[in-house]
DNA sequence: TCTTCCCATAATTTATTCTTATGATCAGTT
DNA sequence: AACTGATCATAAGAATAAATTATGGGAAGA
């Protein structure tokens, strides 16, 4: 295959454009035999002419007339190329691929990605819906940028940063004669008509862990693909579910349930930013992080209280918590 | 000013697609500290990281990213650079910059241009329509990559090719009571109502060699810009002229004509094509000149008999044939 | 903790491309 | 016609750039 340096090309426009030698080659900074060198070598490798010699001016032969608007243009865009990396190094600009869980995507996006628009229009979101695990593995080999999921994120060559935590509150039909005091209680006999998520969903097994020792049993093949469907069965009486303090907010299923708190400490899910811990866009994503935390704290999604209880998150998935459980099990 | 090596995009390149330095640099055919070397150089230039290390594999970084598309283009762009200049190289390509003279051009190009778009549909011609001096000087320059017009061209970087010979007729109005006997002798005092071309035209000096002796100095002031005008001129009562037997043949304004031929040894004038000494389109214009020579022979413009006396054409202008004086008053 | 894999660095060799010096050719001039 | 100045090509040596082999450090996985 035929190709030249870039020098050689530099050489050439500068000598079509000059018509002589010791002139291009000044005008480039070089000495003629350099200049007549490259010249010779790029006729050479075509083995045809590109410039006409003799008389007083040198002049295109006809291929070198098709050469040259295109070794112009490369040229031009060669020197555009620093410009474009440029312009993607500046924090906030370009492409980022973001994971998140379904359990939060739905209420955190309205929020954050018009945020997003309007203060970094150079920032292009690229979205991406999965399962913990899944996000895991994707974001550790590079196909995100990072992800926003529920805590315990344990990968050692990830890293994060909680963004905001929310508590589970209990969906029950609104007609549903079985609750009367408020609080719910852990061992309420209510949460073996719990209903869960399809496995691989984090909130499958948050809701497991929530219900403790009472065993689901029944509704374990009902198990539902998203939240809103679940929230929708509930409504019909199939039986009630967990539901996020974020999807009680958003959601509009939540209107046709009875929502009723926990009794203290109430179970949550603390939601982080993960990234690559040797990520180019660390400082992006901890950027990114803190705006999280801001819309959470006051627009779609809501940080929880002033004081959360520190290992309230924690307590429903303790028993689970191991390295090797929680790619899949998150 | 940044810029790039097309050693550097293309190891860019290489290592963007395989995502590992070892198999990036096995793949363009270097070892591995070659390839990191100027990686790194790439980025130490930009001042900013285009991949991310560590992990099983190499990512780019958003930098990175922005550039990935530029650099594939443009590799892919010099790539076909080789065969763009071929593209040009094969003979009765590209575009070919072809003088003619003003009182060959109506008469030849009706001929010529559709011959050549038949069989060579490859080549583009660019006309310039110019009197001689103009043309020769253009063609020295490298602007005219040949030209059609009358003999003689006496410029030692220029070289020529006869095309065809072209007898003088006189052309007087149609009910002129003047000329009785067919063969008009040089002596002819018919000849003292001369008409000619504004200056500068070439034929205007094969007109008045024609005349010989006597002076046509009455229209001296009524000089014409055009063959054509001149012939209608003619038709109108002002005068005769000489008219070039490719003119009478094609010249709708010979209609209204009375064509008398010469007596013998005739007028004529001998076009030829010409070109640079040093032309890269050498071939190219022999192989020109033998079309116009065919076409002249068969089409609109037609040579001259069997036996065209080799000197008749050079007959009236012998006077002036000098190097210095040609390229001016021809 | 140990091993393996992977990229970076260092020292040296090899290729490329420059510069200076000089030769050949051609256009214009004496 | 021979000279002169200009112009491009060629040659030899010097400088630069980029390759190779050998080696080191650090992270990932067992």
């Amino acid at each position: 295959m035929i190709s030249f340096t870039i020098r050689q090309m530099e050489y050439f426009e500068a000598l079509a454009q000059v018509g002589h030698f010791g002139r291009a080659a000044a005008q480039v900074g070089v000495t003629q035999p350099a200049l007549s060198a490259q010249i010779a070598e790029m006729e050479q490798r075509l083995d045809c002419q590109l410039f006409e010699r003799g008389g007083r001016a040198v002049r295109l032969t006809e291929p070198g007339r098709q050469l040259q608007p295109r070794i112009e243009r490369l040229l031009n865009e060669l020197r555009d190329l620093g410009s474009i990396a440029q312009r993607g190094r500046s924090a906030m600009q370009g492409r980022f691929r973001l994971g998140i869980i379904p359990t939060v995507a739905p209420y955190l996006l309205p929020g954050l990605l018009p945020e997003l628009r309007a203060h970094y229009p150079g920032l292009e979101v690229e979205l991406r819906e999965a399962i913990t695990g899944t996000l895991m593995e994707e974001t550790v080999s590079g196909r995100l940028d990072g992800f926003v999921a529920a805590l315990p994120i344990d990968q050692p060559r990830l890293m994060w940063e909680e963004v905001f935590s929310d508590r589970f509150l209990l969906a029950l039909p609104k007609d549903d004669p079985e609750l009367t005091s408020p609080p719910v209680q852990p061992e309420s006999p209510v949460l073996e008509r719990m209903m869960l998520l399809e496995d691989g969903h984090c909130m499958r097994e948050q809701a497991l862990a929530v219900c403790g020792k009472v065993r689901p049993v029944a509704m374990a093949n009902y198990s539902a693909t998203s939240l809103t469907t679940l929230l929708h069965m509930v409504a019909h009486g199939h039986g009630v579910t967990l539901i996020p303090e974020i999807a009680a907010k958003a959601d509009k299923a939540a209107g046709d349930l009875k929502i009723v708190p926990f009794a203290d400490p109430s179970p949550m899910r603390r939601i982080c930013l993960a990234w690559r811990v040797n990520s180019s866009r660390h400082d992006e994503c901890r950027k990114l992080a803190e705006i999280i935390r801001a819309i959470a704290a006051s627009g779609s999604a809501q940080k929880h209280g002033d004081q959360p209880d520190p290992h309230a998150g924690e307590r429903q998935v303790a028993e689970r918590e191991n390295r090797a459980a929680v790619p899949k099990s998150i």
